[in-house]
DNA sequence: TTCCGACAGTGGGGTCGCAAT
DNA sequence: ATTGCGACCCCACTATCGGAA
């Protein structure tokens, strides 16, 4: 299949709005390929590199070729390019990975550059992704939607999915199964703004689990063998012995256990995610000892021969109990009484830790979703504060000013200092009202920045504050968002930094 | 007919490893 | 030694489609 035939696919996706036709396009284009094509061509339009990564972004695609008049790149010919771009590693690789991609692009014409430069910065931008080409896949292969998300779920990928599908049929999905030592994609949670309205979305008695600011970890166990798995399903077994160490006392021969790791400190207080995510993401430790990781294991997904997804929340969870002692599980409470939840919530942050998880006892383990079956709840801060500049936007937010930069005030200087930016939480109508309003106020402009006169009054709901390497202020507020702005005030009674750090004390 | 679940899109701060400067 | 870049960690929120109620 040729390149050209997904860009016209890719395009013609972009251009309906429907979901239905998304999926028509989609599966038409997978039904014209070559059978050893398919896991391309589904990873392709779905917005990924069967080689997951390249080493190719945004700097390596500034410079484009004039493009080809005539198309002639294959499906083969740009995964074997894609393949070797991927290879290239040591001192030139950088040049070197620009002059394939360029060699590569120069051959390619304009339509067939534009998605693959797409495809490569990883913003596809055809309002399809994962979830409507799993359903595409469906068409394609004449299966039901709901063994293809399941296959997928369990093979963590569709490219394979697809390939199974599409040759054999429902018989080729039977085929992939929850195995020991292969991750699967993690449930994941749901949001509410409060206990009252988390526990309003489930029926009756519900477990309340603390949530900790850690990172996400699927731990297998093969007779003596573990492995640690990220949400993102790489391995990062090795990074951590500890953890290895952990697990391996258990009395289990084979399981798959879901939690979280995080760095506490010696009073059981949690370290910022910092110094967990540093820990997880150092491969090769020097010099001074690192911080050890502590487990908290909140699932099983399979335990000696049993596939546990299927079985509801409840049942997971004892059989959870009956092989991890509670030193390695996540504190929680099962009940039907608001009150009580409210207590472990507010023990929970107490603790430091983030707030708490509402999880059903009855919904099964619905890998790679955002299943209504658990919802997170964590405090909100918010504060009044100033907008000093604002970024153009990008796809749809293109011609809106988007991103703002958020100042609180300096008594001290009586100017402001810069503590974050967010594009979160603003409506349609919103960014149209402030596109409007900051250009009234700017008093320069750069290439992506609008620089305002610092008047306009926004007020922010955040979770925390960190440390930062990166704003003068040495503070950033984290995860930063929108609520609404504040016409009826003015600069001078904006939040002080002082209040800040009041309101959300920064940890260590 | 209305409601709501699932998806895609729009980016945020921070860290590490590696190559280039 | 510092800077730039890519890849991952964490993430909130709105708009939209289309099936469920």
């Amino acid at each position: 299949m040729r390149i050209a035939e997904l860009a016209g696919t890719s395009a013609a996706v972009a251009g309906t709005p429907g979901r239905k036709a998304k999926v028509t396009a989609l599966a038409e284009c997978l039904r014209a390929a070559e059978p050893g094509e398919a896991a391309i061509v589904v990873a392709y339009l779905s917005g990924e590199l069967p080689q997951r990564q390249i080493g190719v972004g945004y700097a390596a695609l500034r410079d484009v070729p004039p493009p080809a008049s005539e198309p002639s790149l294959t499906v083969p010919e740009v995964d074997a390019a894609f393949t070797e771009i991927g290879g290239v590693s040591g001192p030139g690789s950088v040049a070197r990975r620009r002059e394939l991609v360029a060699a590569l692009l120069g051959r390619a014409t304009r339509a067939e550059q534009d998605f693959l430069i797409r495809l490569l910065a990883g913003e596809l931008r055809q309002g399809a992704l994962d979830g409507v080409m799993a359903e595409a896949i469906a068409a394609a292969a004449q299966v039901p939607a709901a063994r293809v998300r399941r296959a997928v779920m369990l093979r963590g990928s569709l490219g394979p999915v697809a390939t199974a599908a599409l040759a054999e049929g429902t018989a080729g999905l039977a085929a992939f199964t929850l195995e020991v030592g292969r991750p699967i994609k993690p449930m994941l949670a749901a949001a509410a703004p409060s206990l009252d309205e988390a526990f309003g979305k489930l029926a009756a008695d519900a477990a309340v689990e603390w949530k900790l600011d850690g990172i996400r970890a699927q731990v297998h166990v093969s007779g003596g063998e573990v492995a640690v798995f990220t949400r993102t399903l790489d391995e990062i077994t090795a990074r951590l012995p500890e953890v290895v160490e952990a697990v391996r006392g258990l009395p289990v021969h084979d399981a798959v256990f879901d939690g979280e790791l995080i760095a506490l400190r010696p009073d059981g207080r949690p370290h910022p995610f910092q110094v967990t995510a540093a820990r997880t993401a150092t491969r090769t430790p020097k010099g001074v000892a690192p911080v050890p990781l502590a487990v908290f294991l909140f699932d099983v997904l399979h335990l000696d021969g049993a596939d546990l997804l299927d079985a509801p929340g409840a049942e997971r969870n004892a059989a959870l109990a009956r092989v991890v002692p509670a030193e390695l599980r996540m504190p929680r409470v099962v009940t039907g009484d608001p009150a009580r939840a409210k207590e472990v919530f507010d023990e929970a942050v107490a603790r430091g830790h983030e707030g708490v998880v509402v999880k059903s006892l009855d919904t099964p383990y619905t890998a790679g979703r955002r299943g209504a079956g658990w919802i997170k709840v964590k405090p909100r801060h918010s504060l009044d504060l100033v907008v000093l500049a604002v970024e153009w936007g990008h796809g749809r937010r293109q011609g809106l000013l988007s991103n703002l930069h958020l100042g609180a005030r300096d008594p001290e200087t009586g100017g402001f200092v810069m503590l974050g930016k967010t594009f979160k939480g603003l409506t349609d109508e919103l960014l149209a009202w402030q596109t409007a309003k900051l250009r009234e106020l700017a008093v320069r402009e750069d290439s992506w920045t609008v620089h305002v006169r610092p008047e306009l009054v926004v007020e922010i709901a955040f979770d925390g504050v960190q440390h930062s390497p990166r704003y003068p202020g040495g503070i950033a507020l984290r995860f930063a968002r929108v609520l609404r702005y504040r016409p009826d005030k003015s600069a001078s009674e904006a939040d002080t930094i002082d209040t800040v750090r009041a309101v959300a004390p920064v940890l260590d």
